[in-house]
DNA sequence: TGCAAAAACGGGGTGGCCCTCCATATCGTA
DNA sequence: TACGATATGGAGGGCCACCCCGTTTTTGCA
């Protein structure tokens, strides 16, 4: 059930004692990641994991991987909840929704929003399907229906949004009320910070 | 005219080798903040500076210190432009306008967005007007202002805005055109990112 | 089952970083 | 000029990422 690719990758699949090593250390990484968030020292992990810190790299050759690894299945829980909200009747609702839920995610995993701003952009191209393009790819689709609505801006594209959801996260990652805090804050950009209710429909 | 904290304190004036130290330092910190953001290596800057890296801690007790003092006269820049603009006649196109500014600012001076985030709130509340608050103070008249004229949510604190803007300049910093994305993005948050245009008025 | 080649392992080294101690050099002044 | 206060910076400790290469484990086959 949970995505292995290295299970069944056309590469021969692991030795035993190797993916032993992979999954201990993708286990311990996620509590540390937790704890430290992205920044977490690698040594540390793979001391806890009582691997050598070269087991270590040599499984994940980059931090990114590594972020990669541990915050696979969120990223796909994200995109299986873009296909559901795909077929909401509501388009702009839907992208609304979807964008707090990635936001619920990466607030609530620390690191996961580190781990979505960096793109394929930055070399190593080596993964096919990173967490960024497969969370673009998912909400690209959402957007387009909400812009077919008219429920979106015709200017704004799913990198946009993606960056303002991100760079919110990132942002009030260590605040202590962080879940709110970014919940307000994407509110606030969807909907626009300065207030352009139309004069009249204010309060009073 | 330079804002020397040091030089007219009521501790006593620094010795001249100090003063010297102090300036190479502050000089050799800004080109290699811009080269590398506000992670750059203290150990390079006081090798550049031709001091020994005591010194540059010695002067400089925290990364957040140096970059304060880097930043500066940036910050001071700023806090004027937000009291002419206290005097506009459109005080909610003055709040956008000085957001603009301090988006400007911050993407054009790598590392000035990471100062302006880390505010009081993490220890060290030794000197007593940071980057942060000076910002903060300077902006909060500006939206009350907007705020009496109806012209900005009276929900949203100076606080969410600035750090609205200064997520968005972290975001985009190392993007090739850093400077057009924070420009869209901060718009796009300011006005509301997805399409709140009243049907009828919108393109076409 | 026994064995050799292949695969994986991990200790330890390199080089970088931040930060501190303290013997030494420099400055300002009497 | 001489002296005390002040500033300096090299050396060293602790932490880190990353790599080399001799050793151990696993596997597939006879």
């Amino acid at each position: 059930m949970p995505s292995d690719s290295r299970t069944n990758s056309p590469t021969r699949p692991m030795r035993a004692d190797a993916r032993r090593n992979y999954d201990r250390i993708l286990a311990v990484a996620a509590e540390a990641i937790a704890e430290h968030g992205a920044e977490a020292s690698l040594e540390e992990i793979a001391r806890r994991a009582g691997v050598g810190s070269a087991t270590l790299h040599r499984h994940f050759p980059s931090r990114q991987r590594l972020l990669e690894a541990v915050f696979g299945d969120k990223v796909e829980a994200l995109c299986a909840a873009a296909t559901d909200l795909a077929v909401d009747p509501d388009p702009g609702q839907a992208l609304a929704t979807w964008l707090g839920a990635v936001a619920r995610h990466a607030v609530s995993n620390r690191g996961l929003a580190a781990s979505l701003m960096r793109g394929a952009h930055d070399g190593d191209p080596t993964l096919g399907a990173t967490c960024h393009s497969m969370i673009t790819n998912a909400g690209a689709d959402l957007l387009a229906r909400a812009r077919r609505a008219n429920a979106a801006r015709p200017d704004v594209s799913i990198t946009d949004l993606l960056t303002l959801v991100n760079a919110i996260c990132l942002a009030v990652e260590q605040e202590p009320d962080g879940a709110a805090q970014a919940d307000r804050l994407l509110t606030l950009a969807l909907t626009g910070a300065i207030g352009s209710e139309r004069p009249g429909s204010g309060a009073a």
